[in-house]
DNA sequence: TATAAAGAGGACAATTTTATCTTTTTTATT
DNA sequence: AATAAAAAAGATAAAATTGTCCTCTTTATA
């Protein structure tokens, strides 16, 4: 469904969010550590998240990663956006270039139907929802 | 969505009960002209079907492949199983191992409504079905 | 102001997926 | 029986994804 590196990042999101809404900054070790995966890979996503403007970050000592409060209300599909890019919810299911409404692959119909329930939760889904599943034990973010 | 792999191999699989319909044997080069997609590739996507029984192969002159009447009522999650096996439908949407109604990851109930609703589609929606939309000329299979 | 702690960035490496090429096996047809 | 058409099988290659390592830059703090 999602990339490695969306997996990842959507996790890291979810952790620096509930520790923002802490007032804290994550650290990268910490990060790694907490949603459980390869710590290099998952400073390259997270520059990526930077570069996007769905996380900020801070160098130097007691640096690390942070989401602003205005920005807690960002949704999954933009982190799956800056990551995967848009083809989870526009592509086509059996990989035509142009299927379309006009031209369409004989899955286009039951297909679309569902892509617009993923894109509808993708998009309606936030990070602070998310965040306080896991605040409230509902939710994990390792194992 | 689905792999590469999966797509060529649903598109080809449609090509060749569209032709077995019409009790033609489909030869790789024409499936492969006719679906658009690279033809050593498919050979090994065709051959991996075959073995797990979706379709049937006959060398020789005249060869090619072919889908017995009595499997025409073969549903796509057979041929996803058979290609991309089943994380689509089982796997973690954020890629925890151990993910669970006991242990879920924050997106687990949300995701397994979209999951149970591909499940459905995936599992009810017969290539015979597929075939006829394309005959109908309500499905494209190339471009 | 020196130091060390952090992220940023670039180069590289491993793995997986996608793709090709060559040889072998099977089989219909002549 | 010989031939040629076709799929099967195995080896290899290219590309994409996943992952690591090393150096550079920024910055809080002693």
């Amino acid at each position: 469904m999602f990339s490695k590196a969306c997996e990842y990042g959507i996790r890291a999101t979810l952790f620096i969010a509930q520790e923002s809404k802490n007032q804290r900054r994550a650290g990268l070790k910490t990060i790694a550590r907490e949603i459980n995966s390869p710590e290099a890979f998952t400073a390259k996503i997270l520059q990526k998240l930077v570069q996007k403007n769905i996380i900020k970050s801070a160098k130097g000592p007691q640096g690390g990663f942070f989401i602003e409060s205005n920005n807690l209300k960002i949704v999954l599909s933009d982190i799956v956006r800056a990551i995967d890019g848009d083809s989870i919810i526009t592509g086509c299911a059996l990989g035509l270039e142009k299927c379309s409404e006009e031209h369409p692959c004989p899955l286009h119909h039951d297909f679309a139907e569902i892509r617009s329930h993923l894109k509808h939760m993708l998009e309606n889904t936030t990070i602070l929802e998310l965040t306080s599943k896991i605040d409230s034990g509902i939710g994990f973010l390792k194992i």
